[in-house]
DNA sequence: AGTATATATCTAGAAATATCGATATGCAAT
DNA sequence: ATTGCATATCGATATTTCTAGATATATACT
């Protein structure tokens, strides 16, 4: 688990604010599966565009904070909480 | 406390390194003092500039990650133990 | 006063990140 | 096959971060 990757995929606001959303998606977001919420969903809600939206995400994914499910034409993503909560430890015992 | 700016001043690698070692000062520093280490001493380890070294003290002491003390000519570093538990706490409720 | 040492600050160029529009890809429906 | 979406990727530019050298500031010692 890379921290220094962590922390820089975290040193953005949007970002951190995306990953709060989906953390009770069901408040913020009127369309919710199971496999999470879709691209277009999130990038209604931030003033950005598609790409950087779904740059960000990738961002995301790929440090292990979120996971994507394909279906159809549709990306879903959702927290991946498991990692999360190793991620939280790991800070919690390097820092 | 502003989880965005203590994000980016950990997403280095450098600044990071020096965290650690700060954790346990003697077993890296040969002159420890109770107010910390010195620049220069910390300047020794890695491989950048004074003026680089500085800069990264100062950008951790801003976040509240380290605190200095100014005797003489030197100005000792450490962690602030409070603040960074602080920190890990909010890292924990907010991620 | 003059010199040396430790640290901080300023300025600037290089490297990395942010961000967009355009384009590509893949799927769905006609 | 073609058209229309949703998403991903590419290429370019703007902004931020990294990093060093030069300079400033403060202290210590002759």
């Amino acid at each position: 688990m890379d921290l220094i990757r962590i922390y820089k995929a975290l040193a953005n606001p949007i970002r951190v604010q995306i990953l709060h959303w989906l953390k009770e998606p069901h408040h913020h977001f009127s369309e919710v599966y199971p496999e999470g919420v879709c691209v277009s969903d999130i990038k209604k809600k931030v003033q950005l565009s598609q790409s950087t939206v779904s740059q960000y995400l990738s961002i995301l994914q790929d440090v292990g904070l979120i996971q994507s499910t394909r279906q159809g034409q549709w990306t879903y993503y959702k927290r991946n909480e498991t990692q999360i909560d190793k991620i939280k430890q790991s800070i919690v015992d390097q820092l």
